[in-house]
This record gives C-alpha cells, structure tokens and sequence, in this order.
DNA sequence: CGACGCATGTAATAGGTTACATGATTGA
DNA sequence: TCAATCATGTAACCTATTACATGCGTCG
C-alpha cells in the first residue's frame, strides 16, 4: 500500500525522500509518519522497476538530494491499482477486532476487576478526546489553507469515527458497571 | 497481539489448534479468522516459552489432537498484558487512514474520473451495507446464545462504526458530486 | 555546546500471508 | 466419488518496525 501512496503522493509534483517524509506523509499526532527502514529502499525498489526516476541533486555545503519523479509506468500501474477494488472487500481482518489494541483488551475486560476496567475505559475516553480536538485544529487548519473539500471529507471521516468511539465508550462504561465482575 | 489472543482464549478452557481456529478465531465473514502459517509456529513458541502447556489425545483412526492448556506463567504474562496501555496511545497507525485500503484510494479520488469515482463509492456502500447486515445477524445470534452482555457491546460497537462509514459514505458521495474533476 | 532539522541509508527482527504438504472421516 | 470438515504442520515471501549509522548547518 505504501507503494501506492509513494507514488500518489509523486503523481502531483517530484519530491526527494526527505519531502516525502516531512510533507507527503506528515506527522499528524504523536508518532505518525512514515519511517525510514521502510521508505529509503522502497524508493530503491521502485527506480529499480522503472516506476520512479531518481535525479541527484548536489547541494554544496549540505547533502546531495535524491529528487525522484514518476514515470509513464508508474502513472498507470498507480491508476491501475486507484481503478481495482483490491483489499475494498469487506474482511474484517485489518478492523477493529484485531488491529485496534483497545477493543482485543476489551473482550478480556471481565478478567480485570471492575476499578482496573472503569480506569482503563476512562484513560480511552481521554485519548479520544484528545484525538478529537487534535483533528478538529487539523480541520480548522485545513479549512484556512484553503485544501480540496475532498481532502477534509476525508478527515471529516476521522472526526466522525472518533466521535462515534466516545459515544460507545460511554455505553460500555455503563455496561461495565452494570455487569457482575465475578473474580476468574 | 495475537500471543495474547490465543492466551485469552485458554484462560477460560483448554483447546486444541484446530479449536482455537474454528471457535475461539471463528471467521465471522468472508475471509475472517486465523491463518494455519501463523498459528501453529506460535503455539509452539508459546510451548517454549511455557506459557501453555501440551497435551497429546490419541484419537483412532484420526489425527491426534494438541490439547494446550495455559500456565500459571501464562496467566500471569497475559494479566500484565491485559492491565497494561501498551498500544491503546492515539497513534493512528493502525486506523483508517494507512490501513484501510478504500480510504487511502479516497485520497486520491481526483485522479479518477467522476463517473468511475461513484461507481467506487457506491461499490463501498454495498459493501458497508452488507456488512451491517452480517453483524446485526451475528448480534441477534449472540442474544439468543446468551453471550455476555459485554461481548455483545463489542458488536454494537462494529455496528455503530460501520453505520458511521455509511453516512460518511452519503456526504462524500455528494461531495465528490460537487466537485470540479479536472482531468490530471 | 547541545539539540534540532536536513538528508541518506542499512541491519535485525517481528508480524503476517500464501502456498505447499499430508491424511483420515463424513455426507451428498 | 467428490467435496467438505477435521487436524497438523512447513517454507517462502512480503511488509513493517526498531535500532543503528553518518554528517552538515543553524539556532539558542
């Protein structure tokens, strides 16, 4: 997949490794972001398979830059992939029950006792929260820089996801405390 | 995660692999549940590491059965796991934006022609609807089989976040509809 | 003088998927 | 007789993460 947004994110302008890094895939909370390990030889693999060219900028008095453009190969083999509906199948497999460290913890929630559980919902209630505002400022920042309204749907999604967690925490919690917590 | 998956399964019982795979890892849609590549080596390293223990049942005229049992360094190691927040940080490395293939397609919609753009939004309602549709089954199953109230909130939760995606899917629809496709 | 931003990469490891490989029983 | 279900496992591969490794310029 990462492929793809490398290649995505070259279809609009060339950009060097460091760019793709700062710009294309940015930081948006805590730790995300696209690691080195991961983007250096995948840029390699794709020059490699004539998907991206790579141009050497010298710089003096600072590192060479690696300025990589898209070519014709690679503008269809990314249009190829954007038309399929590969992994758009409903799977469930990169979902919420196995992906998502929370909900695996919460299957198990009856083997914690019922102070330990409340604690640890309440600590999710508080990220999400934090998640939430983090993405509303993301919002208002994009809204001002004047970014595609496609762009900020997208974002919309993640408002309205989060929004969506905060309200079902509210009921587990209830739900947790309703339940008889019997020691296992 | 998926040590503690399967450590969590034999707190409440002892199960075989094939168990583990058919109940405890139940697929719940099409292609949902555990991979034979990944359990089996894991069980065994979990055996190393004496976190479960092995039984052999020799059945005739069948396959003998790997009955394992967790130990008491087992339900130790997954208490911890389970009492600890490693992993539950708003990180979004896992969530809807890198792992969730059609909305990572959804960033690059542009490229698309609008006609072939809505026919993948629609395709994904489908898909979404469906979705909904297998977890209210499952939900209904649930009540009648008596699961755990909490087990069943853990549902509703897929529900909900599917319902989500479903509206969200209508206002990027229209959105998509409005917007200025200029071919790139 | 130390931290941070710019700029590139490698190595080791972990996690997960697909495909291969085997073989018995049961039901259509 | 063919397919499905039960039952266990290995090998090859791909993807992703962490840590390591280097070096310059600038700002406080």
């Amino acid at each position: 997949m990462l492929k793809y947004m490398l290649l995505g994110a070259l279809m609009e302008r060339s950009l060097h490794g460091y760019q793709l890094k700062s710009t294309a895939f940015q930081k948006m909370f805590a730790d995300f972001g696209i690691n080195d390990g991961q983007l250096y030889p995948l840029l390699k693999k794709l020059e490699q398979a004539d998907l991206i060219r790579k141009n050497v900028e010298h710089q003096e008095g600072a590192p060479s830059r690696h300025v990589y453009s898209i070519t014709a190969a690679g503008r269809k083999d990314f249009r190829q992939w954007l038309e399929s509906s590969e992994g758009e199948e409903r799977s469930f497999r990169y979902d919420f029950f196995r992906k998502d460290t929370f909900f695996v913890r919460c299957n198990y929630i009856q083997y914690l006792d019922k102070e330990t559980a409340t604690a640890k919902i309440r600590q999710q209630m508080d990220t999400v929260a934090k998640t939430i505002a983090d993405l509303q400022k993301a919002r208002a920042s994009m809204i001002s820089r004047k970014v595609s309204p496609l762009r900020i749907s997208i974002l919309e999604y993640g408002i309205k996801s989060q929004e969506t967690r905060a309200e079902w925490l509210n009921d587990f919690l209830k739900e947790v405390q309703k339940a008889d917590f019997t020691p296992v």
